[in-house]
DNA sequence: TGAGAGGGAA
DNA sequence: CTAGATCCCTCTCA
């Protein structure tokens, strides 16, 4: 079929020389444009209308271990494309692709081995970060002894993806297995999403697998995909998450739902210092240190047990000293979970070299149209500056001016309109600055949760909004690390952080969960227009509108007389 | 021995 | 690019 700019069906995409890809939202199978783009491009802005998305070559490396292939990627783009695929990008797109598979690290005679056609090798070889790891031996390039996350980093850095098959130590053997039902009696069964990560991850044993990352939207079961990993495995693991609260949950889940006692499971805290087969512990213990020129005490965990596998929960998160143990951890197998692959201290390229490709990935709306999350409309309210603020906000600097648009007095106005009207549903309230919060529950008469609240409180707090006793409740930037949070079916979101995509995104998921009628979840974000407080609130929904979430943008001036929502 | 406050870190 | 939340350690007080 010829491209046609003036034919009747709208195509959706423009590809540009400089590897952005357009795509126009209204033409016609944008949804699924949209779909298939996001596996092999990065998102980059969205305003209403038209998307501008980037190949990179992290995000062509991660589909071509993923499972496309130069073909499908260049036909997909040739065939949505209104003005075709410039030659560059053509280029850029096999160019990217055949560097895949090029380099593969291998194990012989005990060693690793590092091969490459002789194309290639002379020119890795003038690089010094990369020469230097190497020793030449005749036709071979041999890895010294401690390098193989190193020469990873450093050839993923001047462009290209090593393929490690060199395999994994066994690690010590740990028997267990899955239970079909928990001590109370519920039934318990591995999502197939969650059978597919998993398997994926195992690739059927073989040194092709074993390393990787994968990535299931917030509420999908990611703790089940870590512990059917396991289960695949058999072995002692190490698990690493981001606070005490998701230690508890992984116990909790690992003694419920497999064959695994306490006296296996142990849990590596501040509090205690347990290792057992299966250790749970968090990143911050890791990155303790007396003092800055001190050694990390707590490393020596890698070292305690026989690991055969390391699940590094919540990876977009890792912290930069893990990363570095991490580098020297390569023949132990890698597990990285995560709703994301985007880090906000750019170090994609460190998630993808030193724990892996991404071996699966499952799209929001997926999981969506299949009734495992609720569906959700996003709305942003948009709100005018009073005058005497506007001209404060003139005349401040930027930290200043960041704070007057967050907490624009008309957002309270709206905010207390909207609970109104939605009586009855369950409302959570989030924001970032807490003097603003404490304002917003004075206002509303409902309770307040920040960073202070003791653990106890937020637990009476938790369950009173569960049953309903409690109709709305506002809380922190805690929302972001509370795993145990009650679902909502109604979130307002009146401030937030510049850089958080992902915290966007978990606000969001506190209204997925399937609602008992089918009903339609409804997460609003209030932002003060034509301030920095937009440029954030555009900045954090990348992500879901990555996933395909729009916005609807609501004039808020209007609100009160549009039909915004009704609470039904 | 355990709870609770305070400081430092990333 | 701040404010806020978390975690870890250490110290103090029963």
């Amino acid at each position: 079929m010829k491209p046609d700019v003036n034919s009747e069906v709208r195509r959706a995409l423009i590809v540009q020389r400089d590897r952005s890809v357009l795509l126009d939202l209204h033409a016609e199978g944008a949804e699924d444009v949209r779909v298939g783009l996001g596996r092999f491009a990065e998102l980059v802005k969205s305003p209403e209308h038209l998307h501008t998305y980037k190949l990179t070559s992290l995000s062509l490396w991660n589909a071509s271990f993923g499972g496309m292939d130069e073909a499908s990627i260049s036909e997909f783009l040739e065939e949505h494309s209104v003005t075709g695929v410039p030659k560059e990008v053509r280029e850029y797109v096999r160019e990217m692709l055949a560097r895949t598979g090029r380099i593969t690290l291998v194990r012989r005679e005990g060693r690793l081995l590092l091969r490459a056609d002789p194309e290639i090798r002379e020119q890795i070889l003038e690089i010094e970060s990369v020469s230097g790891l190497l020793e030449e031996d005749g036709d071979n390039l041999w890895l010294k002894e401690g390098f193989r996350g190193l020469i990873k980093k450093a050839l993923v850095r001047v462009g290209y993806p090593v393929d490690d098959i060199a395999g994994y130590e066994e690690g010590d053997a740990l028997e267990f297995r899955c239970l079909p039902e928990d001590a109370a009696g519920k039934t318990f069964k591995v999502r197939d999403y969650q059978e597919s990560a998993a398997q994926q991850f195992h690739a059927g044993g073989t040194e092709r697998g074993g390393a990787g990352v994968v990535v299931l939207p917030c509420g999908a079961g990611k703790t089940i995909v870590g512990i059917r990993a396991m289960e695949l495995f058999q072995t002692q693991t190490l698990v690493l998450t981001t606070n005490r609260t998701a230690v508890a949950q992984w116990k909790r889940e690992l003694l419920s739902k497999t064959s695994l006692t306490s006296k296996d499971v142990g849990e590596y805290t501040g509090d205690l210092k347990e290792i057992c087969p299966v250790t749970i512990s968090t990143y911050q213990i890791l990155t303790w240190r007396r003092s800055h020129e001190d050694e990390f005490v707590h490393f020596e965990l890698f070292s305690r047990a026989n690991w055969g596998l390391v699940i590094y929960d919540e990876v977009h998160l890792l912290p930069a000293p893990v990363f570095r143990v991490t580098a020297e951890l390569q023949a132990r197998r890698r597990l990285g979970l995560t709703a994301t692959l985007v880090r906000e201290d750019g170090k994609e390229d460190e998630v993808f070299s030193l724990i892996g490709p991404c071996r699966y990935e499952l799209p929001w709306r997926d999981l969506e149209r299949r009734g495992f999350i609720a569906e959700a409309r996003c709305v942003e309210v948009r709100l005018p500056l009073a005058q005497a603020l506007e001209e404060r906000y003139r005349d401040t600097d930027n930290r200043h001016r960041i704070r007057i648009a967050a907490e624009n007095p008309v957002k309270m106005d709206v905010l207390k309109e909207l609970v109104a009207r939605h009586g009855d549903d369950r409302v959570l309230v989030i924001g970032q600055y807490t003097r603003q919060l404490h304002l917003i529950a004075r206002m509303l008469e409902a309770p307040l949760i920040t960073g202070k609240t003791p653990n106890p409180d937020r637990e009476v707090l938790y369950r009173d909004f569960r049953d309903g006793t409690i109709p709305v409740l506002v809380v922190s930037k805690v929302a972001n690390f509370a795993i145990d949070l009650p679902d909502a079916n109604v979130a307002i979101q009146v401030s937030g952080t510049f850089g958080s995509r992902q915290e966007e995104a978990q606000r969001l998921g506190r209204v997925l969960r399937p609602k008992s009628g089918g009903g339609t979840a409804i997460f609003y974000t209030l932002v003060t227009e034509s301030t920095r407080d937009q440029e954030f609130s555009s900045h954090r929904q990348l992500f879901l509108a990555e996933q395909g979430y729009s916005y609807e943008i609501v004039n808020g001036s209007k609100l009160f007389a549009a039909r915004v929502g009704g609470s039904r």
